[in-house]
DNA sequence: AATGTTAATGAAAACCATTTTCAATAAGGT
DNA sequence: ACCTTATTGAAAATGGTTTTCATTAACATT
């Protein structure tokens, strides 16, 4: 089986089908390229990637349907400060658990961490907890992230000072 | 004397000239506005707080001078996901503490918090060594967000259920 | 398999926060 | 007062995203 093409269909029609979605090439194909990268994409970046087998699904209806993904909960929205959102799919075969993210100020490079340090999530229940009883706050989630400087970039900005 | 009224003027103009730039005007009047506020204003709400004393300063000016003062470390730029930046002051005589925030999904409120960060600080210090470690980067910053709803934002939707 | 209803779509235009351009102005050293 | 040049305001440009609107296609019904 051609790892990722077409990866577990079933589960999408019925994912969108259970919302009473349609169920259409245009999000076929983006819920397709999605499940296939490990990278953090922009509107724009998936927009290229379908146009590969799908020249006619225009970048419109990528907005539109990367926004419905969003809020049906399939995928995540997230800015990392380079003026564009960028996309990563949630759950199902090939979704990703939980994870905070580790992002380079300088090239813009975006790592995942899900291996928490054991005490993280417990900090983190318990500040929730804290912050809704003191600020009468129902808390639904939170946004975690590291920025820095990556290997590389660090390399490089060494040798300049040399 | 007057509470906030060119709030230590002193003190910007030693920074802003420690740093090397021309004291003027419409930077004065933007920190001014700055240093009096408990907000998180954007850009635009900055404009116009300054154009009642100053109707001659453009918002051109106020975002090229905010855009100076977050390189020189001046303020903080956060992006609560509302579609503008927002600037709040960082050190000086009415500058706050290094904090996170909340944030209300619908409405947009913003409370700064400032407890329970000394177990956080801690965690995070640790984390911040360990991520680096492993995964070779050099950690500058860190971004903390909790998403929620407000009390007001909750009760309106009880009301509607109801 | 044809039909009807209506959600979904593409292309173009609009939107809107932010940035760039450029000639005019003013800060601060002499 | 004068000079140098950083700073400024107005207008135009930019660029990611959203809206508009006529057309197309999903899919329930026949
Ligand atoms: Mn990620
Ligand atoms: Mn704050
Ligand atoms: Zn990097
Ligand atoms: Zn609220």
């Amino acid at each position: 089986m051609n790892k990722g093409e077409n990866f577990h269909p079933v589960w999408w029609r019925n994912h969108l089908r259970g919302y009473g979605y349609r169920i259409t090439i245009a999000r076929q194909a983006i819920l397709d390229v999605l499940s296939k990268t490990e990278d953090h994409l922009s509107a724009e970046d998936i927009f290229f990637a379908v146009y590969k087998k799908h020249p006619n699904i225009g970048l419109t209806t990528v907005y539109r349907t990367l926004e419905l993904f969003v809020q049906m909960g399939l995928i995540y929205k997230f800015d990392f400060g380079d003026g564009r959102s960028r996309y990563e799919l949630m759950g199902g075969p090939k979704g990703k658990e939980h994870h905070h993210h580790l992002v380079c100020t300088e090239c813009g490079r975006v790592v995942d961490y899900t291996d928490f340090i054991d005490d993280e999530l417990e900090l983190l229940r318990r500040t929730e907890k804290e912050l809704s009883k003191k600020y009468n706050f129902e808390i639904k989630g939170h946004l975690i992230q590291f920025y820095g400087l990556c290997e590389s970039c660090r390399k490089k900005k060494e040798k300049i000072i040399e």
